[in-house]
DNA sequence: TAAAATACTTATTTACTAATAAGTTTGCAA
DNA sequence: TTGCAAACTTATTAGTAAATAAGTATTTTA
């Protein structure tokens, strides 16, 4: 099953918001390494808030399946799962797709906006469910409502993948183990 | 005692970069409000480049005077005031300098990097020094080292200016307030 | 097999961007 | 009062950006 230059696009235009920011790159950026023409992205993509767009949608559905495949895991291996994934977006020099949308906010149309805040809030939901899980289990400890810790492990997590970049890699170890250690029994 | 052009320009770009991004302003986005032309930007700051070189100077220096102002005020106090100045930013509708460069990392030249390394440098150890301190006074609590802490600190507090952009103001709040809980006996 | 949709390329436009060279004005110092 | 430096403006350049119109080849469908 080859890749279709509409997927290759959305997932080069990913790595390409995640690695120097939405308006850091140019649909040049991403024509050249797929040896197509600049009007080729355009005919997929006519704006550049249309790729935003899809890359958005595109998270969504990769978070759906993942979501999908952990549902019956214990909440303890949900959350060292999910940290570990955010571990593989700073071995690959990138940043959450949260984090680099968020800064360039104010560049983005409302059509980019919302369906980042639907991806935003589906992340969070599945954080606070596995926290609820967890708590009840007597697997977690935290002495705050679970959206709040949610809220608060992912800050810290995407927050990780752009501190790093500039303190060293050492530190990115340090905060996903010590969330694990704050909250797992 | 009137502002300089020069420090207007950097005021304004500081405010530009952390409400749009380093790559979303242009000079002439500086040159209108300050109605001057925008060879008179160039004037002080030949390149783009310089400029973000003066606005993480300018930011070490807030952070040096901050820090003798709070030289002698007790750590709890400390951290509330650190946090209650990100409080600040976030109604100002702007993003932390440190996660506004974090994330613009690859488009900027060693001399701005190593700067924006020295500030947040700057920024750890005064958290781990005063975590240190309300450790040793038994007024925080936590299982993890100084600068572990100082990093999870940080991290939550930063990522919150950006992550609220997206979920809604209530939740910098919310955040704010577990990190005061979490640490402080 | 004709036509229509798909997946592009060629070619161009409009707009903006950082950057610079060459003036001009103003105030101060010798 | 001359001269020189500081703080600009005027004017321009070279490059890049997103976007679009119009054309072409290939595949699909009726």
């Amino acid at each position: 099953m080859s890749t279709s230059t509409r997927e290759k696009i959305i997932q080069l235009g990913d790595d390409l918001l995640r690695k120097q920011g939405f308006n850091a790159f140019s649909y040049a950026d991403i024509s050249k390494p797929l040896q197509i023409k600049n009007a080729a992205v355009h005919y997929y993509f006519p704006s550049k808030q249309d790729l935003a767009v899809a890359i958005a949608l595109w998270h969504k559905d990769i978070f759906d399946r993942f979501s999908q495949k952990m549902a019956n895991k214990e909440p303890k291996d949900k959350l060292k799962t999910f940290l570990n994934f955010y571990h593989s977006i700073h071995l690959s020099e990138k940043v959450d797709i949260i984090g680099a949308f968020a800064t360039d906010w104010h560049s983005l149309e409302p059509k980019v906006q919302t369906e980042v805040q639907e991806f935003t809030e589906l992340v969070i939901n599945w954080l606070s469910e596995l926290i609820q899980e967890g708590l009840d289990l007597g697997q977690f400890r935290t002495t705050q409502n679970a959206r709040t810790t949610a809220l608060r492990i992912l800050s810290s997590i995407f927050a990780s993948t752009q501190l790093v970049r500039i303190t060293g890699d050492h530190d990115f170890t340090r905060v996903k183990n010590s969330i694990l250690e704050e909250f797992i029994n």
